[in-house]
DNA sequence: ATCGCTCACGTGACCGCTAACATGAAAAGC
DNA sequence: GCTTTTCATGTTAGCGGTCACGTGAGCGAT
């Protein structure tokens, strides 16, 4: 008997999968004299204890060194309070403004943000969400609307709540806070054009996945083809290169070229826009005058540079913020009564157009 | 027998937590014929099991639509396959090519990315340690080498690989992939004593947890003294506010004003001397000859200004790439002979000094 | 023929926590 | 005074995997 009792010790103690077993509730329970069921409810929602035992599970807590295994946690409630994000790329992009509103709200409510991007390329968002659903996030937040069926697909059957952003659709997977890029552009036209110019070019990087990117574009053709039906739009884009100021100048340069009588160039973004606008004076060109320049984005340096950069705002931040507070309500059992919510846009006309 | 049979059943389905019972490896197990263990080895490492086995268990995976539980797969093995990181911000900053870079090289091999950042508020590093922990990660990557007892004490409790970066220390926690901010500043003043300025001014904002930042004004500081000893080093600073270029221009002014004679103006980052650089066309000051300015960071818009802005370039995606790195050795149980890594600055001598 | 070894796969015991239900005592209702 | 309700806490049975070990077949060496 006492034989087999350290057999089976001996045995269980060669199983221990650590070396140095970590604090568990258990031991905490133990140290403040009450069941591990109770410390749980103490650590879930301190109220749900009478006020001493509450105190003394604290200063077990404290003792013991105890940090929750969330791992745990989540296998047991089936909750794993995370939310998995899915954005085009980080890098010195606008999006990071977003994804910091959307961890500004997430965070203190006890959930954590896991990133992914895709760098723009089809197909990486759905081996993403693919490889994020093993984590069993409680929500997810997207950049874009536009997915593989699959992607969809995969979304649906994870069956938590859904934000897509950035963008417009009247078909969402879920939810969605965005606005029309398409609509964004055409103001942009619209502008030019009641400003007297006539002679409009579109120009930009146009990576395969940027959905965004070709929305904007389709809005300036449209806005194009109301003002000026049966001219066929200047549009010069390339389909690779790096989102920096230095390929809004080569843009620029390749715009002059293949239409040299080019009066507004409207720009995808205002990194290239930028870089044009400051390449201007070097080459001789006189903004707005001799020609308009455009961006998108009212990133930081649209309104220091001289003449200023005419460029439609988003609020980036707030798409993040907003979505944030979609997911939280969904995710804590609530309903939501509007699911797609449009934050608009605002062209902020300055001295370069 | 048979009610107490029905009876057990009726309660184990009464207790089932979720109404539609997700797709287990157990499911997978009994569509392909084999126990969920060849089915876990299965997908750990294909190579593991038979050839007609792995083919018989995809195809199970398939038509099931199995979706791994990593949460079961953390506790059971101790692995949670995920690495936490803890930055200062992300809009809009340098730090995202560091993050982006980590997350190229973690998200291949299986790891996911936390994200967490303190807006440099002390005390959040801490927090967001302690939160962190609870995830139980496989790693820490950390920006800053500073941080309050406890949180060095939490890292270190943890048992895991910490990356420490972007600054650095002859103590570090463990890893450490950073540079010299106070060299980096040197030279930049000594590049400028070099080209005869002699009323050198250091400006920017000074938030209180941001320590790269104290480091470059002790670099400064030091520099200072060593070409001038016993000058009084002109040091403009403010403790909040936005790191925007509209700030840039703030500060010149205010450098401006209360040293008028200054000759050459020391930013704290490449933004705030973009804005201020731009703004001096206005100002009527004519960069170099009335005024030197310098930055840090070689943001995409300091080789785009006139002049170009001279400043000190960072390999900001290397240092997240090379910590990524070393965590990865370090997860899969290996070693590192080098736990700490400079990758330098460089410093690029632009028009504007 | 025997032995030892590798290989492919199975068995049982957990990992640390929480849902659901159970229990006992105090407070409230009649 | 007795039942009902409420509140604080305990008990039991998993959640969905993986670890350590066991087993039996196949194979070459002795």
């Amino acid at each position: 008997m006492s034989d087999e009792g350290q057999l089976s010790l001996r045995k269980a103690d060669s199983r221990r999968r650590s070396a140095t077993r970590a604090v568990t509730m258990a031991d905490v329970a133990q140290a403040a004299g009450v069941s591990t069921q109770t410390v749980s409810r103490a650590l879930r929602d301190p109220r749900s204890v009478g006020p001493d035992t509450l105190a003394r599970i604290e200063e077990a807590v404290r003792e013991t060194r105890y940090v929750q295994n969330f791992a745990a946690s989540h296998l047991a409630s089936n909750r794993s309070m995370t939310v998995a994000a899915i954005i085009p790329t980080i890098s010195a992009s606008i999006f990071a403004e977003t994804i910091q509103g959307l961890t500004d709200v997430l965070l203190p409510e006890g959930y954590q943000v896991f990133l992914g991007h895709t760098d723009y390329m089809a197909g990486r968002e759905e081996s993403l969400v693919r490889s994020f659903s093993g984590r069993r996030p409680d929500g997810f937040f997207i950049i874009g609307t536009r997915h593989t069926q699959e992607t969809t697909a995969l979304l649906k059957r994870t069956g938590v709540p859904v934000v897509e952003s950035w963008s417009w659709t009247n078909r969402p997977v879920d939810m969605l806070v965005g606005f029309s890029n398409h609509a964004a552009l055409m103001s942009v036209v619209d502008h030019l054009v009641g400003r007297g110019y006539r002679r409009l070019a579109f120009t930009g990087v146009m990576k395969p996945g940027d959905h965004r990117a070709k929305e904007r574009l389709k809005g300036f053709q449209d806005a194009h083809e109301r003002h000026f039906p049966g001219v066929t739009p200047r549009v010069v884009t390339v389909t690779s290169g790096p989102m920096v100021m230095a390929t809004g100048v080569e843009l620029l340069k390749l715009v002059r070229e293949q239409h040299p009588d080019t009066d507004a160039v409207v720009f995808v973004s205002d990194v290239l826009a930028s870089g044009a606008l400051l390449a201007c004076a070097g080459m001789g060109i006189s903004v707005p005058k001799d020609l308009a320049i455009t961006g998108f984005g009212n990133y930081d340096i649209a309104g220091q540079l001289t003449p200023g950069l005419t460029t439609i705002a988003i609020a980036s931040r707030r798409i993040g913020t907003e979505s944030a507070n979609l997911l939280l309500r969904r995710m804590q059992g609530g309903d939501v009564e509007n699911r797609t919510q449009d934050v608009g846009f605002e062209l902020l006309v300055r001295g370069s157009a």
